[in-house]
DNA sequence: AAATTGAATGTAAGCGATTACAAAAGTAGA
DNA sequence: TCTACTTTTGTAATCGCTTACATTCAATTT
């Protein structure tokens, strides 16, 4: 064996390309951030050094001596649920085509740990910052503009908040369902939705369609508004305590798609005919609601665009460090099977 | 204005915590590394000093000095499918728990771009590789190698590829499920698979399932076998070519849960009753397989466990220098309400 | 031909940690 | 009290890169 064969698996570094291609670091390093200022003859150099001993950058070492992020994070409340798992999907591949890479962690719906996460991704470096909607304790919020980190939030657009926003008015889309609702002639509705505790997305969305109901002048009683955990059988369970409570309700207001998915499922098992008998609304337009018999009728959101556009916000906080600016999406309501006219 | 202000938001370091302590970075890095080295009233001091300064450290500087990664990376076709969007979950929140984080990229199905993402990953300082099943050139597998990096393959657990494989035997399951299926009297079965392209999952299913009907007398006759893209409406279409070249089926084997979803909302759609008159079987049991009304009868496959297991396998391997092992895991069959007994 | 200028490259000091190795401080034993 | 260890702490090099500043060199100007 020869004496001096290069090591095992060390990492082919900036020094050895600069060495091969008789150059100083600085010059290869400029290869890659500052292209221009060197002559055509000298990039052909590097180049071929780079090729012949497959040199690729550290990314992390780079972060680290230029100071500038080469992560993002996302932290969201589950990936269970496709309306995030398909954000953050894209979110990251508009990302990576700009080099930089996405870190997701999931809360799995305890908010206590959202902090935690927090400063776990900092500590990793990350340059900006996505959540999931306005609802956490404020230190939260003070941590992140403590560390001058840009951030913003998303899947939810409320006036009221100051935080960077770019998600879509939750209240707005469930009072504008209510109004198919009663337009198609419904009065006895009955709701089930989320959690709504640290959930500001759940909230609004009950609040929605409550405002929507008591302006027609047919305030939903205490009782038939349901909060349950965005689980299909918890929803199933709902329904059957919402139909105990009044057997005569003609709609059920879900709060998802999968709650609705649930009690869809539980009023088919009851032999209940949907629509015809109980009309059923959804929320979110994941791609389950095409594929339920009938299907679902729901508000339409723009699921992927939104997580492109978080996106773009965060990019151009922190490479080009302009502030985070808000952006309203819009939503529309999808009429498909499961919402009948009555009279 | 004092003189000696802190500037803005310059990071707090080693060496401020270490000022602050009375005592050397290296005293403070112990802290964290090393701290039984360190005397109790030191100790004190430092948490002090952290405390009071509020630093935490940077996770990458660390991993570069101390050539310990931070990072490991996983690479699934998909996020929306839940069993991926599941699996990473899992393992992130496995792996969070040990101080590392998880890098998820998704390739959509797009195969050629998987050498690309490992490269990034592998440039983002991952210190280990998750990728989805055996299928892919060898390059992919043999860059990996050369950059030293432990990594694993999921989801697939083929006894004739010689990769770290956490995973099930996909055709195994498939042909499980064929026994299942002419226990209950079928012999006229059509297939609807996905895209085996690339996948080796899809193709081991689809050769499970013609291998047993094989075996049991039945072959499968080619037209009867349809691969399409994970979509529903994909499998709905495929349905009603499958009807079409022979009307007389009387069960569909489906590749996964999605397909049949669609194959079942298209039956439906059509009047045919699901599983008097037709019987689907899916294959991943995913959350959908409950809310389809009736309930799906599909494989069972421990998807959370599965990412667990690849996180421990990894970490193991990146941590303590252990060879990453394989492991097979447990595949079901959950009987539930689309595949009819016949005779 | 000397002086001026601008472009291309090099030198070397960081970025925020870890960790050999060296030095200092304790602890015992004689 | 002194020596010989053992603990505890400090010094400084290093990880792989970027970048301010210095230097070199060739093209212009005078």
């Amino acid at each position: 064996m020869g004496v001096d064969e290069p090591k095992k698996s060390a990492r082919v570094t900036l020094l050895d390309v600069a060495t091969a291609a008789r150059v100083s670091t600085a010059t290869v390093s400029r290869y890659f951030n500052n292209r221009d200022a060197l002559r055509p003859e000298t990039i052909i150099q590097v180049e071929q050094a780079i090729n012949a001993l497959g040199y690729y950058p550290d990314l992390n070492a780079r972060a680290l001596a230029s100071r500038r992020p080469s992560t993002l994070g996302a932290i969201i409340p589950t990936t269970e649920n496709a309306i995030f798992a398909e954000g953050v999907e894209s979110m990251q591949s508009w990302l990576m085509a700009r080099d930089i890479m996405l870190m997701t962690v999931s809360t799995r719906y305890q908010s206590e740990v959202e902090f935690e996460q927090v400063r776990r991704l900092v500590a990793h470096g990350v340059g900006g910052l996505m959540l999931i909607g306005n609802a956490r304790p404020e230190e939260t919020i003070e941590f992140i503009r403590t560390h001058n980190i840009p951030f913003c939030t998303a899947w939810s657009f409320q006036s009221e908040s100051d935080n960077p926003q770019i998600g879509f008015n939750n209240f707005a889309a469930a009072y504008k369902m209510g109004e198919r609702i009663i337009q198609a002639g419904h009065t006895a509705i009955g709701v089930i939705g989320g959690i709504t505790q640290h959930n500001d997305r759940a909230t609004d969305r009950i609040r929605g369609i409550s405002q929507c109901f008591s302006d027609h002048g047919f305030p939903i009683p205490e009782d038939l508004i349901i909060e349950t955990p965005y689980q299909p059988e918890e929803s199933a369970t709902a329904l059957d305590e919402l139909l105990t409570r009044n057997p005569d309700l003609t709609v059920i207001f879900c709060g998802n798609d999968v709650l609705a998915a649930g009690a869809l499922h539980r009023a088919q098992d009851r032999g209940i005919d949907v629509p015809r008998q109980l009309s059923i609304t959804g929320f979110d337009d994941i791609a389950l609601a095409k594929i339920l018999q009938p299907q679902l009728t729901t508000v339409h959101l723009p699921h992927r665009f939104m997580g492109e556009m978080a996106a773009q916000a965060l990019y151009d906080a922190v490479i080009n460090n302009e502030p985070v600016k808000s952006l309203e999406m819009p939503f529309s309501i999808r009429d498909r099977g499961t919402l009948a006219v009555i009279n």
